[in-house]
RNA sequence: GCGCCCGUAGCUCAGCUGGAUUAGAGCAGCGGUCUUCUAAACCGCAGGUCGCAGGUUCGAAUCCUGCCGGGCGCGCCA
């Protein structure tokens, strides 16, 4: 609907006046007050400086323009409103047959304006240095989700997961391990004392600076020393490191399996150096001359790019910072040929990132049109209003397997996804564990499993599907006004998927939730004639689809009783 | 010091993409509603100088500037 009257809107405009601008896009939107309409546009306010006349005279003229050229089976008035706005009303024939389109597709929400075109979706990307935890969780459910709406926009979507095991954390994780092997291999090794925060731990005397600390490496260093207790023989950290990979992997795709969470690939970092793209990509860079050399190291000079520093990309020792081997995979997915390529990362990152866009677009690629980073604000763990101690960092010590063993994963998705990404995430363990009204994901499964109980007493009572409905019988408010929320579904999700903000869908499902209880509240099936009572089963069934469709997008589930 | 994000009802937040009709929701509070399809629900009431101060405009929660408060960054770590 959006989309025929702002394609009718651009024909009056194209008639119009030749001062209206060629690039001139209507806009539509739902009013806040019903009675201003279903849908309603502020183009007539928008013009007065093109074409010099006062808004609402321009918006009498649209009106009656538009009046010739709407079809009555779609809008039954179009009105001026208010300073200016044109409002307009929906048919009811137009609902009856948006409603009987719910009824025809099983995918309905899927549109197809990008059909055709594929997608690349990057997140979690952790590196296998220690469990996942709370933190990345987040990017693991919005990446995941943002990927879901790709796809029912039509993209041709795959999820990959982009990991280094080469780099000095590895090393780091691979000495540590060995360091709580070798306690093992003899009990009487020195100790050291390491401190902190104010607390003091003794680890091996042989456990690296900055080491990783969790009891997850001792019992990986056990299960190896088990395995294989000879392996301090020869001076090789490789078994130490792999079995520390192996491990972590495993687990870490357990948990995003418990988060319903399945990637296409991982990437490995390696890939890029044995293919030789770091090393091309570098000296694309110096080619066309946004490199130097300095103190031994090859810097980017990111202050032609607004930074008020240069960036190293390979340092002194040869290494390459991190940020080579980011442009080169980025290169590798430009390479790739995908139509648009999504990087999920959390408000650390920000400040690095345009580095690599900046790279990008010096080498030729079209970052703006290609390239979209969705970044998000960190999670606090709060209990019952009350912060989990050590505040905010609670979340980045917390694991995700232990939130998940506290809380159900469809609430866990949930509540990552219910708020603007862009906002710091308070997370309440006390209202997440609660199975009642408090809890929002409770009130939209509650609403799918609703419906479905009442559509399964429905056909006992003999009541069924087969019959032809007829939707006309449909036109109590509460019916009209279900169907239309009903009907918003595809434009939610696009737009949803455009704003790369899932938190919309997770508002308008409680909308459609909502307007579904209303419905029930003052329209009944069983007991009813049979017409009307067949015409409200399927108005339910459309609201369950919807619900189910809905919560599908968003990966969790919609149980059918509860 | 510099950059980014946030500041809207008691609490948690929508709304801000170059503005627009009386600023919304959930929870908490108060008052109602189960002999009828799931009360894990519904209905009603109450609750806000949209951080502060300017500016632009016919009109600002939304745009601009400055300030205040909170978060995150500012490594030859990732």
């Amino acid at each position: 609907m959006q989309d025929y009257l702002k394609r009718k809107l651009r024909d009056v405009l194209d008639a119009f006046d030749d001062d209206v601008p060629d690039d001139f896009e209507p806009e539509l939107e739902t009013p806040a007050n019903p009675e201003h309409g279903d849908l309603s546009t502020n183009t007539a306010m928008r013009l007065p400086p093109h074409l010099k006349r006062p808004p609402r005279e321009i918006a009498s003229d649209l009106v009656g323009r538009l009046r010739e050229r709407l079809d009555p089976e779609r809008i039954r008035a179009v009105e001026v409103a208010g300073p200016g706005f044109v409002n307009f009303r929906f048919a009811d024939d137009y609902l009856w047959n948006g409603l009987s389109q719910i009824l025809a597709a099983d995918d309905y929400g899927r549109t197809k304006a990008h059909s055709g075109q594929r997608a690349l979706v990057e997140y979690v990307s952790a590196n296998p240095t220690g469990p996942l935890t709370v933190g990345h969780g987040r990017n693991a459910v919005l990446g995941d989700t943002l990927a879901n709406l790709l796809e029912w926009t039509g993209y041709e979507v795959e999820r990959e997961y982009y990991f280094n095991d080469a780099g000095r954390q590895m090393r780091i994780l691979a000495q540590s391990v060995r360091a709580r092997y070798e306690a093992f291999a003899d009990p009487d090794a020195p100790t050291r004392p390491i401190e902190e925060d104010g607390n003091i731990e003794e680890v091996p005397a042989s456990f690296p600076e900055e080491g990783y600390r969790g009891q997850y490496i001792i019992d990986i260093a056990r299960d190896l020393y088990d395995d294989d207790p000879d392996l301090l023989d020869a001076d090789d950290l490789a078994p130490f490191r792999d079995a520390a990979e192996e491990a972590i992997f495993t687990e870490i795709e357990d948990t995003l399996n418990r988060l319903g969470i399945e990637m296409d690939r991982y990437f490995n970092e390696r890939d890029l150096y044995d293919e030789g793209r770091v090393e091309a990509v570098l000296e694309r860079l110096r080619e066309v001359g946004v490199t130097y050399e300095r103190d031994g190291a090859t810097w980017l000079r990111t202050t032609d790019f607004g930074k008020d520093k240069d960036t190293v990309l390979v340092k002194s020792n040869g290494e390459p910072t991190y940020r080579l081997p980011d442009i080169a995979y980025h290169d590798d997915k430009f390479a790739r040929g995908y139509d648009r390529i999504v990087d999920v990362f959390g408000a650390d990152h920000v400040a690095t990132y345009p580095d690599v866009l900046s790279a990008l677009d010096v080498l030729g690629y079209d970052t703006d049109e290609r390239v979209s980073v969705l970044v998000y604000q960190f999670v606090s763990l709060v209990r019952g209003g009350e912060p989990v101690t050590m505040s905010t960092r609670a979340a980045n010590y917390t694991t995700l397997n232990e939130l998940m063993d506290e809380v159900p994963s469809d609430v866990v998705r949930f509540f990552f996804l219910m708020r603007s990404p862009n906002t710091h995430l308070d997370f309440d363990l006390e209202l997440a564990r609660e199975r009642n009204e408090k809890n929002p994901v409770f009130y939209l499964q509650y609403a799918h499993a609703r419906i479905s109980s009442i559509l399964d007493k429905a056909e006992e009572v003999g009541f069924d599907y087969n019959a032809e409905p007829e939707l006309e019988r449909l036109t109590h408010d509460a019916e009209k006004a279900l169907i239309k929320e009903l009907l918003k579904l595809p434009d939610e999700i696009a737009g949803a998927a455009d704003m790369m903000a899932p938190h919309h869908l997770a508002d308008y499902l409680r909308d459609v939730a909502t307007a579904f209880t209303a419905f029930y509240g003052d329209c009944h099936i069983i007991g009813e004639e049979r017409p009307l009572a067949v015409a409200r089963m399927h108005l339910a069934l459309a609201a369950r689809t919807v619900l189910a469709n809905g919560l599908a997008v968003l990966g969790i589930n919609a149980p059918e009783s509860m």
